[in-house]
DNA sequence: AATCGGCGAACGAACGATCGTTCGTCGTGC
DNA sequence: GCACGACGAACGATCGTTCGTTCGCCGATT
């Protein structure tokens, strides 16, 4: 049945080779950004020559790609707690507070901004980008659509766009945080007193 | 009492020329990106000789901070819409609905992203990105501020917390808009829901 | 089990283009 | 005639990518 990892040595070594290419690419356009950082610098990080890095990738632009891609698996943990069947309040209040935690990260919020910023103008960069948002996006609207069935929150006229409001307001945010840069630990208070009372009941008075 | 221009047409000329330059720069920023723009460029695009633009300017850096800097002057409209003395319902429904149409044009997503990406590591560049920024934070908070005074919106714990979040939804929400460039006009009325009951006031029933 | 052939990873020099900036010169309006 | 805006050649550095070469490992052959 199974097919036991027939990868020798070799393969191994190539797959660890790729990773720290990638690593370092990470690191340089963390520090640099995308463009100032030359194919030069992530080679000599990753202790890899010139000439073999294009071997691994068919460029400059396709480490970008992956990289964005890569972004995808951070996300899983917060999808399955969004996934998580207790009281929607709860799920809710517990995803702004960890998810803000996570996008307040600088590395999160540079990384993010190269990704966009490049999505502009490289339609394969902005699919990646929209993909992973859509996978989070699809998350947080089914729990505000249960939350909605359930009673505890207001039926929205649009899950997904609320979900897209939250997620506007908590990544610009920590935007915000890490460009005035002042080491005051990200507080999510606010930012929960607002998104509580955009989709909380209506007392049931109709007119 | 006035001093009238004792501006010879010389000095008409080199305003003139300046403004040119930094059009130039603007529009290939906005179709090619800061970092794949080259001095000469803008300098072609302008009509002007290589070394003379650095006559005008220290460096390409410079023109990206004035381009920043110049930002302000388009916000101004919607300040003073935001301190017009109506009704605060109208007034925040108003800017709402006129602040997103102008965020999400295309030139301003794609020159608000470049000038923030380039904030990260230039710290003047993120000095004018805030000060902007803040100008029109002040103007909106002032408005939550009033209306909550006036008993049309409830009491918000930090308004200028809430008018940053209400902006970065604006924010966000335009600039998914550009990203899927799929042509549909921005519609406002689900983000208006959103902010409308976030905002509004709760029943005066406590527990 | 020992040997050999060849596939492909690894290398780094070299390419042509372009980068941001400087500088010496020229021409013109004051 | 003099000050200064305008000019564009030139600079050294660096860009992303290509290419010919080397060499070590893996699989097949004896």
């Amino acid at each position: 049945m199974q097919e036991p990892p027939i990868e020798t040595k070799r393969d191994k070594e190539l797959k660890s080779r790729r990773a720290h290419i990638l690593e370092a690419a990470l690191m340089n356009f963390l520090e640099k950004g995308y463009h100032q950082t030359g194919v030069r610098d992530i080679a000599k990080r990753a202790g890899v020559s010139l000439g073999n890095l294009y071997n691994h990738f068919s460029g400059k632009h396709a480490v970008l790609a992956e990289i964005a891609a890569l972004e995808s698996e951070e996300l899983q943990p917060f999808m399955s707690d969004l996934r998580n069947d207790e009281d929607a309040w709860e799920v809710l209040e517990g995803f702004v507070s960890n998810y803000l935690i996570y996008l307040s990260a600088p590395e999160c919020v540079i990384l993010g901004l190269e990704i966009a910023s490049e999505a502009i103008r490289k339609p394969d960069i902005a699919k990646m980008f929209l993909a992973n948002r859509n996978a989070l996006l699809d998350a947080l609207a089914a729990l505000l659509t249960r939350g909605g069935k359930e009673g505890c929150f207001r039926l929205l006229p649009d899950t997904r766009e609320a979900a897209n409001l939250i997620l506007d307001a908590m990544e610009g945010k920590a935007l915000r945080a890490t460009l005035q840069s002042d080491g005051t630990p990200v507080d999510h208070t606010e930012l929960w007193d607002f998104i509580e009372n955009a989709v909380k009941c209506l007392p049931e008075s109709l007119s």
